[in-house]
DNA sequence: CTTAGTGCAAACTGTTTGCAGAGGG
DNA sequence: CCCTCTGCAAACAGTTTGCACTAAG
């Protein structure tokens, strides 16, 4: 665990966000200026292996991190394509893991509620005011 | 409709995959040996726009396109990225349009299943006799 | 020491764009 | 004709990699 390592951690934590990769360099330049972007990535992916943060690749060519391992799906903005946690009940939908639906062995899945964040929301509210 | 946008569309329907644009390129090239990448990107954006087709970002850095624009679910293959669609109940998980979730709106949702598909089965599965 | 990790620049992949010419309505 | 669409090449964005150097154990 070297010290940039340890940084680019501490730093997605703190965000509170899905950063991500170039989000987070920004962020940690400004503890560590001479930071490169190829050391964030590695680690980003080192990381990931590990099962301390996770890689969220969803909607939108960048990927994002959370530092959030635990079981949980996600809420996108169609909008600023920002993603937050939600929690949703897993049983809801009926699923279970080791199902089989058409020949493919399931071993899990992602859900993305798709909407408009509060922020846009109102962003679009005092555009159409105006 | 030009000449190559059908092509493009008819191959896509005919492969019955949810190809990429390269995929779906290397096809169309067989029929139209002359036609140009930025071509296909072009018109997978334009019959996306138009709803003729569905443009699906999901897992992985590829776009993948998709023939049939009804609501549906996609099952994703974790070790040779092949998508395919599927039936699931929307009802079922509880999910209703113009719930608000956290404060945002939510206008729908995208889920995937993550699994392992036929052919990679039976690949591991033979892999792991020998 | 020795090996993993770093910074930098250059490579790569997937996608988009500017432009001049071609072709359909 | 006009205007959209094309092919090509070059630009772009996000990510990865080769290399020589550094630093942690």
């Amino acid at each position: 665990m070297t010290n940039q390592r340890e940084i680019i951690l501490q730093e997605l934590r703190k965000s509170g966000k899905h950063l991500t990769a170039d989000g987070l360099y920004e962020r940690v330049k400004k503890i560590m200026p001479r930071i490169s972007l190829a050391t964030v990535y590695r680690n980003l992916e080192t990381l990931s292996d590990k099962g301390v943060i996770a890689k969220l690749e969803i909607s939108g060519r960048q990927k994002r991190f959370d530092y959030d391992v635990s079981e949980h799906d996600h809420i996108y903005c169609v909008q600023c394509h920002k993603v937050d946690n939600v929690e949703l009940d897993r049983e809801l939908f009926g699923y279970s893991a080791d199902i089989s639906v058409q020949g493919y062995k399931i071993t899990g899945y992602r859900l993305q509620l798709v909407g408009i964040c509060p922020v846009c929301a109102k962003r679009n509210k005092e555009k159409e005011k105006s």
